[in-house]
DNA sequence: CACGCGCCGTCAAGATGATGACAATTCTCC
DNA sequence: GGAGAATTGTCATCATCTTGACGGCGCGTG
C-alpha cells in the first residue's frame, strides 16, 4: 500500500485530503508543522510527501532540504503563492512538483500517482528471489542456480518456470501454462507440457523421477511447491 | 550536456524556448508534430521532453504513451487547457509534469531541473567503477583499462559495454539492448548485437572464443559478469 | 479381479531458429 | 580523399523446439 506524509496548517485541507487518499486506499499521515513533518517522515519513511509551503513553525522550503538531506522520497509541494520565484526556489530546493491552491482533487491525485511511478523502480529493486532446498531461482536476473552453480536453461524452460513460480504453491492448469508460455493456439497441446516438465525437473530436482518442487496434479495442472 | 527535445506546432513558442535553453547550454532538438518528435527522441535520446499536447498529426497522448513504451525519459506537458481531466489523462499516460499555458519561463527551467535531476540518480548509481579479473570499467570516466593500459572503445561499443555493466549479473535482453543503444526503430536487428559484442569480447576477453563476462543466454539475451 | 481407457512420462529424430564469424558496403569525421 | 567506424548480408554450425510413438500407471467398470 502507498503511504502518504500530508503537511498543512489548516485542518480543513487537511481533513480533505486525509479523506479523498484513504477513500483511494492510501495509508495517510499528517503532520501540521515542519518539525513534526520531518519526525513522521523519519518514523514512517512514506512513499510520497505533500507539502504546504506556509507553515508555523519554519520555511516550507526548509522543510524540503530537511528531507532531502536523508531521503528521495517524491515531494508534492502545495501554496497560495502563484509566484514565480516561489516555484522556483521550491523546485531547485529538491521538490518534484508544485501545486497551487485551490488545486483540483483530481489533479493532485494523478500527480501523486505520476510522482510515485516514477519513484517506484528506484525503490522497487526487492530481491525477487525463491529458495528450495536444492536450488535458488533469480527472477530478476533470470537465473537458477543449483549446488553454487548456475543451471542453463533454454527460454522456454525458463518462461515456463517464471510462471510456476510466480504462482508459487498455487496450482496452475495446463491450459494457464500452455498460453502464458506457447500462446492460446497452443492450449491443447498437453504434449509439451509433459517434455518441459521433464526437462525442468531433470536439470532441477534432485531426485528426477520423483519430483519435490514441481509437482503433478492429474487431470489439473502443475504446482511449483518451495 | 542536457539534450531537450522541444514538440510544439507554434513556431513562435518553439523559438523561445530554444532561444531561453541554448542561452542555458542546453542541447536542443525541436519537432512540430508527433511523429517527428518519437523519431527525433529514437534519434537523439533527449534528457528530457518538452511535450505540447495540441500537435497537427496526433493526440498528444499518444505520442507520451509511444515514448513510454521504451523510455523512461522525463517528460514536461505544455498545454493551453485548464481542463483537469485532461492533466490526469496526461499524467497517467506517463507524463512527469503538465504546465498550463501561458507559462513563465523561470518555471518552466526549475521544472526542467527537478525532472531532470530526479532522473539522473537513476543512471548514476553509486561507485562507478566495475572491475573483473582481467580488466575494469570506469563508468563516469568512460575509461576501460586492461592491463594497465586504457582500452580505446568506439561509442557504440561503449555504450553497448554502458547497458551490460549497469545491469551487472542480470541478463538483459536482445530487445532492450537494441533499443538502448541504437533506438526503439532496430529491435529486430539482432545482428548488430553479434557483430559489437563480438568486438566487445576480442577487446576485453583474454579468451575471445570461450567469454568469461560476456556471457550469451542463447535466444534471450546477453548478461555480464564481473 | 481382469480389462480397457485416459493421462502422464520418456525417448528419439527431423524441422526450425539462433548464433558467431566473416566479408563487403556505406557512412562519418578528419 | 582517406581511415576508421558503422551497417548490412551471408553462411555453417549448433542448440532448441516440435512432433510422434511407446510404455507405465492409476482408475473406473464390468
Amino acid at each position: 500500500m502507498t503511504r502518504v506524509l500530508v503537511v498543512d496548517d489548516e485542518p480543513q485541507i487537511v481533513r480533505a485530503l486525509v479523506i479523498n487518499l484513504k477513500a483511494r486506499k492510501y495509508e495517510v499521515d499528517s503532520a501540521h508543522d515542519g518539525a513534526s513533518a520531518l519526525e513522521l517522515a523519519a518514523a514512517r519513511h512514506p512513499d510520497v510527501v505533500v507539502l504546504d509551503l506556509g507553515l508555523p513553525d519554519m520555511d516550507g522550503v526548509e522543510v524540503i532540504r530537511g528531507l532531502r538531506g536523508w531521503t528521495r522520497v517524491p515531494i508534492i509541494v502545495l501554496s497560495a503563492r502563484h509566484a514565480s520565484d516561489e516555484k522556483v526556489e521550491a523546485l531547485d530546493a529538491g521538490a518534484d512538483d508544485y501545486v497551487t491552491k485551490p488545486f483540483g482533487m483530481d489533479e493532485l491525485l494523478a500527480r501523486m500517482r505520476a510522482a510515485v511511478r516514477r519513484a517506484e523502480p528506484v525503490a522497487a529493486e526487492g530481491e525477487s528471489v525463491i529458495a528450495t532446498e536444492s536450488f535458488t531461482v533469480d527472477l530478476a536476473a533470470k537465473k537458477v542456480n543449483r549446488d553454487g552453480a548456475d543451471v542453463r536453461l533454454t527460454p522456454t524452460e525458463w518462461h515456463l518456470l517464471e510462471v510456476l513460480v510466480r504462482n508459487s504453491g498455487r496450482l496452475v492448469s495446463q491450459t494457464q501454462l500452455l498460453q502464458e508460455v506457447w500462446g492460446p493456439a497452443y492450449r491443447k497441446e498437453t504434449n509439451y507440457l509433459r517434455v518441459y516438465l521433464a526437462q525442468l525437473r531433470r536439470k532441477l530436482e534432485a531426485d528426477p523421477s520423483h519430483p519435490r518442487h514441481f509437482i503433478t496434479e492429474p487431470g489439473m495442472g502443475y504446482r511449483f511447491e518451495p
